[in-house]
DNA sequence: GGGGAAATGTGAAAATAATAACATATTTTT
DNA sequence: AAAAATATGTTATTATTTTCACATTTCCCC
């Protein structure tokens, strides 16, 4: 079988892997659908598996001392659980899918000897560690400074111009979900998601959101 | 020369060099002491080596929307701009001493050498790297939901059993910096301290921290 | 289409931390 | 050792956000 070498989505990484290293991992890995809301990788659990998003939008997310934090949005192809996969024995965040999702689940004894015996690709697999990290690192820093109104602005943005490519798109999170992601409250999402629909930087229709202003929405997700 | 191959300070990494592959990387590398203070890796600058650090304490620090921010203290041995060096072509951070530090810079075609030919190697790496990632979730997500004097509380317990493994130890850092350590500002960590220390939990001498009452500072780091 | 559950909106009060303004202490320089 | 510069402490005020309480809306399932 060669689901593998045929496959859309292939990684970065495993686009080094060749013929036969492709059709051994296709002998090793199951794919499976995911609906919103299913759970894909459970915090806590053994991670026994390198799970590999095709298609599909996810949300890391962890429990923290006082309540839950999304820790990231990730969109199809990526990996998905590497870190703790390789930095530990179990999983250190849960993965949800927040809109329906394609996954590969691939042998992890098998993704190993790819590791060990092609050095391109686990060089692809580093250099993908090394951006998800900077990356990780740019978030906590916005994060944590920005106010309620700016880290709103900056992810509505996201969603507009990374994940859905137009102004006009439905959440894939519910009021409380986007405080987790943005460490606020339910309320205050609420509150400033008015804000910005009675100021005409948005219009707000339950989950369809159109992007208005976005100059304006700029200027608040950079501070103002 | 074998200067790599008898340093006692060896990444988990470089334990995988032979010695062929050691000498090579002696001779690619100049070490260099800083001073506390000195600016090891300047953000927004090319990285052009990789930077180890072999002995002392490093910030690593970036300017945010607001202000700058500490994004985790490192202790050696570690490699500090792995990130940097391989996820993109510039520092995205600065790196700072903070106490007396010992560096070597390596030759970054020499260790891409490594990570070519040697899997082992670049497996480890890639394990540093796994593990830095986790690390930089569960920093987030803890600097995010606890309040001034749980994320006081916390680093205080981290400088005492993580970096100077004693309950009495000279902070390495002024109050400003704890502030951008813990999202706080400037007042805010002088109040805070004076607080601890006039509940007795505490012993404050200037720079001089003296923890009485671990116990309870385990509780306020855990937030209650 | 109706009924219940879940999600969302909104106002007022309370909590937390930032800012401002200034006093004091410590360190560095000369 | 004196002076200047830097760092720290402290209080009151202000700003932002959370919490609480409840109304309203939307969603979902039979």
């Amino acid at each position: 079988m060669d689901i593998c070498k045929f496959c859309h989505h292939k990684s970065k990484a495993s686009e080094k892997l060749n013929d036969s290293e492709l059709s051994l991992q296709s002998e090793n890995c199951a794919e499976y659908r995911f609906k919103k809301g299913d759970i894909i990788i459970r915090q806590g659990a053994l991670s026994s598996n390198v799970i590999f998003l095709r298609e599909g939008l996810v949300k890391l997310h962890m429990t923290g001392p006082l309540h839950e934090q999304i820790i990231k949005i990730t969109y199809g192809p990526a990996y998905l659980g590497l870190p703790s996969t390789f930095g530990d024995k179990y999983n250190h965040y849960s993965v949800t899918a927040i809109e329906e999702s394609l996954v590969c689940f691939i042998d992890l004894s098998t993704f190993r000897t790819f590791v060990k015996n092609n050095p391109d690709f686990t060089y692809q697999l580093m250099i993908e560690l090394c951006v998800n990290e900077l990356d990780s690192y740019h978030r906590c820093v916005s994060r944590t400074q920005k106010q309620v109104s700016g880290g709103l602005a900056e992810n509505l943005l996201f969603f507009a111009d990374t994940i859905y490519h137009s102004n006009k798109f439905e959440l894939p999170l519910n009021r409380e979900e986007i405080g987790n992601l943005i460490d606020a409250s339910r309320e205050s999402v609420s509150r400033t998601l008015s804000n910005f629909h009675d100021e005409g930087i948005i219009k707000i229709e339950n989950k369809k959101i159109t992007i208005i202003d976005k100059e304006r929405l700029r200027l608040i997700s950079q501070y103002g």
